[in-house]
DNA sequence: AATCTCACG
DNA sequence: ACGTACGTGAGATTA
């Protein structure tokens, strides 16, 4: 039998400080409850034990060490955003079934050392699990510590054995109690040997195995004298931390292993508490139900349905529509059923059962006068498109209203919005039509009215058409280069097995990390976290070190190329020869678009070879490519937003900014500024627009972390209306815990919160970027808009194509070319007046490569 | 499913 | 002292 006991205190820490803060509606903190559900079942996964429970500090009065009470008290309060967690958790721990323990007076540590003891006593083994290094003393025979720790919201744990253990430290874990009397441990307030620290105290009981061997042949110990005088010095309070460094084992605890065998959750009870936390995803991946008495908080409303069959019904259901205020609808099975509701009643209208008469139906219906509600109504459009309709009339999203409402949001389902903002559970097209006065008063309460129905609903449109329209491909000549690389890839790889001596698969981290720094010996500089990382950055520290290094970094680039892109490419020409991308409106914390199946956002130019791939990406016959790319754009956003005189001048003189940064930061006059100076002074432009950090900028121009901060001061000093903003900024986001862009699109930033140092810079830069990257974003959405009525307006043939977030690529009869490129220029650099010009050039080519 | 790596702005 | 740049998506390997 097996038992596992978690540290409920230590675990629930780990988890509020690496996930990010979370609350519901109601604006009660759920990240720690959250996290601490998603660590549990992840061990139990991979634990399945036979048995479970959870200890608690329960501490007051402090019992063990009452005479230390001064050291305990010191301990660091918790924060009143954890600590209202705490009882949410208790309550959802009773609701699994799980038990817990907790007893006045003694911490977790104390409970857990007792618990493990039993089970030693009566043969079962125990897994305990904590964050906490303190519990290693409790490994032995039947006890071993899985440690936990969290990163990114991802959790990793670690198990402890005895000879793991001893792996690691050089000693057996009972004597970790040594370890720590000498060492001290602030965060828990032990003192240990004033001036002994983790070397000298690992060393030290490496060597002599424990404090009363060291303190009883102290003098004649072959160490340094200085240390001998520390521990001599300190010998009072290395007594006083063993104490309190000894987890108490026998605590008076009623617990016996078979009290905790596992039982499955109380359903009802905790599908009722799930629900209200909004842990709907856990409801999924723990199967609950709803309970019979568990109803939704509001009453949900009669809908009615019916099954529309006949001619007569479709001309009375669309007479309904016409005289309705509004319609929500929702497509099923591409465009062959329609669920259309009216308010309390939801009709179905399938092509399988209307026949003939359903196709006009569709017609008439999309083109009827009334206002229409749907979700994701780009994908609808691009479904009527292809079988040539249109949407007509005012429209109303409601996945594009919840998405600015909240962007970060994973996910935007008609069932989730229905419980978030309605509080009940209803069809989908009733809950799009309730749900669109909500959301047009939530927009309209925060500001984005404009930005919904000037920007994000119009480009639906575009969207849909951009991709219908498709890019077209040489799919031959995608093909051939493929195949060429296919030659050189095994060209390559012979010479990275004769190097390394073995053959090995390449495109693996573990078997290169272990081929180059542990066969070839090579100086490994980083590590990941499951092992020796072998990136770009690191392949090019080496690059001198082996001539291995310079295939590897070759053959990284061949293979990317032909999987992702020659191969990866030609999966998803249409039959059309035409490759139709995804844009996703929903999907960027930032508001820009992000496209996918395939991504045409990231096809390769910035190195020769990978551009060879644009050179695919054609006109079709009689036909021509013209592109257009903003100049600057992020940084003249940045010079308007924050209104420093430097940056306006210069961008209103037509200088080269960052030949104009190189200048300010380095001291020299512009015209002497180096290739070397520009190039780093351009990096530090892009730092600024990310929340720099001298530490990434270092890393990122090569040089120490104290020049690149020089860098940044220096910088700072020069643009001092920069340095302003991004105080002002930072500011205003913690006053208001959000951050808009120029067109009032919001983001949240819940981060700025956080106790955690990380989170909390993160939330920081987060503050800083945001406000210019989506105010990028907003302008290049309305370009388009402008430019898709604009092209329509003069009868053009031209189609926008594609958006990469400062560029569009439009296609057009080889006549439009010259009045494409003047459209294009004018209506991106016309979207907004800034205190600094913003300007776009345009180019024109048979293919991408050569229009850009 | 998670991790690593790398393509783009 | 922390661990380190903002925003994406996809392919290959590993667990």
């Amino acid at each position: 039998m097996e038992l596992m006991v978690l540290d409920g205190n230590s675990i629930v820490n780990r988890a509020f400080y690496g996930i990010r803060l979370l609350s519901t509606k109601e604006g009660v903190y759920t990240n720690a409850v959250f996290g601490f559900l998603n660590i549990l079942l992840k061990l139990l996964n991979e634990e399945n034990p036979d048995a479970l429970c959870v200890a608690f500090d329960l501490k007051a009065p402090t019992f063990r060490h009452d005479q230390f009470e001064g050291y305990k008290a010191k301990r660091k309060a918790m924060p009143e955003e954890l600590a209202m967690q705490i009882p949410i958790l208790k309550e959802v721990l009773d609701a699994m079934n799980i038990p817990r323990y907790e007893l006045e007076g003694y911490e977790a540590d104390d409970l857990i050392g007792t618990i493990a003891k039993r089970c030693g006593d009566s043969g079962v083994k125990c897994v305990v699990v904590t964050g906490d290094k303190d519990s290693l003393q409790l490994i032995d025979d039947t006890t071993t510590v899985k440690l936990v720790s969290t990163r990114m919201g991802q959790t990793e744990s670690k198990t402890m054995t005895p000879e793991t253990f001893i792996e690691e430290y050089g000693f057996t874990p009972e004597k970790m109690v040594d370890f720590k009397a000498l060492m001290g441990d602030s965060s828990d307030n032990i003192p240990g040997v004033p001036g002994i620290g983790e070397k000298t105290a690992l060393d030290l009981i490496r060597r002599f195995g424990s404090i009363k061997e060291i303190y009883d042949n102290i003098e004649t110990l072959n160490i340094k004298d200085s240390v001998r005088k520390k521990l001599i010095e300190g010998r009072e309070s290395a007594e006083l931390s063993y104490s309190l460094a000894t987890i108490c084992r026998d605590v008076p605890l009623d617990f016996e292993p078979e009290g905790n065998l596992r039982k499955p959750a109380d359903n009802d009870r905790l599908y009722e508490l799930f629900r209200k936390l909004e842990f709907n995803k856990l409801i999924e991946r723990l199967n609950l139900t709803p309970s019979p008495e568990a109803a939704p908080k509001a009453e949900a409303p009669e809908i009615a349905t019916e099954d529309i069959s006949d001619s007569k019904a479709l001309d009375e259901l669309l007479e309904r529509c016409k005289a309705s205020e509004y319609v929500s609808f929702i497509c099923r099975d591409g465009l062959d059923r329609l669920e259309i509701c009216t308010g309390n009643k939801i009709s179905i209208v399938a092509w399988g059962i209307c026949g003939d008469g359903y196709n006009a139906f569709l017609r008439s219906f999309f083109s009827a006068k009334v206002t229409k509600v749907s979700h994701n109504l780009k994908d609808t459009m691009r479904l009527l498109l292809a079988e040539g309709l249109f949407l007509e009339g005012f429209v109303f999203d409601t996945a594009l209203a919840a998405y600015l409402i909240s962007p970060t949001d994973s996910k935007y389902e008609l069932t989730s919005l229905s419980t978030h903002y309605l509080g009940m559970e209803l069809p989908e097209a009733a809950a799009a039509y309730r749900l669109y006065p909500v959301l047009q008063d939530k927009l309209s309460e925060l500001g984005m009215t404009t930005l919904y129905y000037e920007i994000e609903l119009p480009l639906c449109a575009v969207l849909a058409e951009m991709e219908h329209e498709g890019f077209l491909i040489d799919k031959k000549a995608l093909a051939d280069f493929g195949e060429s690389l296919t030659g050189e890839i095994d060209e390559r790889q012979s010479r990275i097995y004769r190097l390394a001596g073995m053959e090995f698969n390449i495109n693996s981290p573990k078997q290169l990390g272990e081929v180059l720094f542990e066969k070839l010996m090579l100086p490994a500089p980083r590590k990941t976290k499951t092992g020796y990382s072998t990136n770009i950055e690191v392949l090019e520290r080496l690059i001198d070190k082996h001539p291995i290094i310079r295939e590897i970094i070759k053959y990284r680039e061949l293979t990317k190329l032909k999987s992702t892109y020659a191969d990866g490419l030609l999966k998803v020409i249409a039959p059309d020869g035409r490759i139709h991308t995804n844009f996703q409106m929903t999907v960027t914390a930032t508001g820009r678009l992000s496209s996918t199946e395939p991504n045409l956002q990231n096809i390769p130019i910035r190195r020769a070879l990978g551009g060879e791939i644009r050179r695919m990406f054609i006109a079709s016959p009689g036909k021509i490519l013209i592109d257009a790319d903003y100049s600057q754009i992020e940084l003249r956003i940045l010079a308007h937003i924050s209104g420093d005189e430097t940056m306006i001048k210069a961008f209103k003189n037509k200088e080269d900014i960052h030949a104009v940064t190189a200048s300010q930061v380095f001291g020299v006059a512009p015209e002497e500024v180096t290739p070397l100076q520009r190039s780093r002074a351009k990096a530090v432009n892009f730092g600024i627009v990310y929340g720099i950090s001298a530490f990434s900028l270092a890393q990122d121009i090569d040089v120490t972390t104290s020049e690149a901060k020089a860098y940044i001061s220096s910088y700072l000093a020069k643009y001092h209306g920069v340095r302003e903003y991004m105080k002002k900024v930072v500011e205003e986001a913690k006053r208001n815990e959000y951050v808009t862009t120029l067109f009032g699109r919001r983001r949240y930033l819940p981060e700025l919160k956080s106790s955690n140092f990380n989170m909390r810079s993160f939330g920081e830069r987060v503050a800083l970027n945001t406000p210019i990257q989506g105010t990028a974003a907003d302008i290049i959405k309305l370009a388009m808009v402008r430019v898709h009525a604009r092209l329509k307006r003069e009868g053009l043939k031209a189609k926008l194509l594609l958006q990469v977030h400062d560029e569009l690529i439009a296609e057009a009869p080889i006549a439009e070319a010259e009045t494409v490129k003047r459209i294009l220029t004018e209506e991106m650099e016309g979207v907004v007046k800034l205190t600094v010009p913003l300007t776009a050039e345009a180019h024109s080519g048979p293919n991408w490569l050569d229009a850009k």
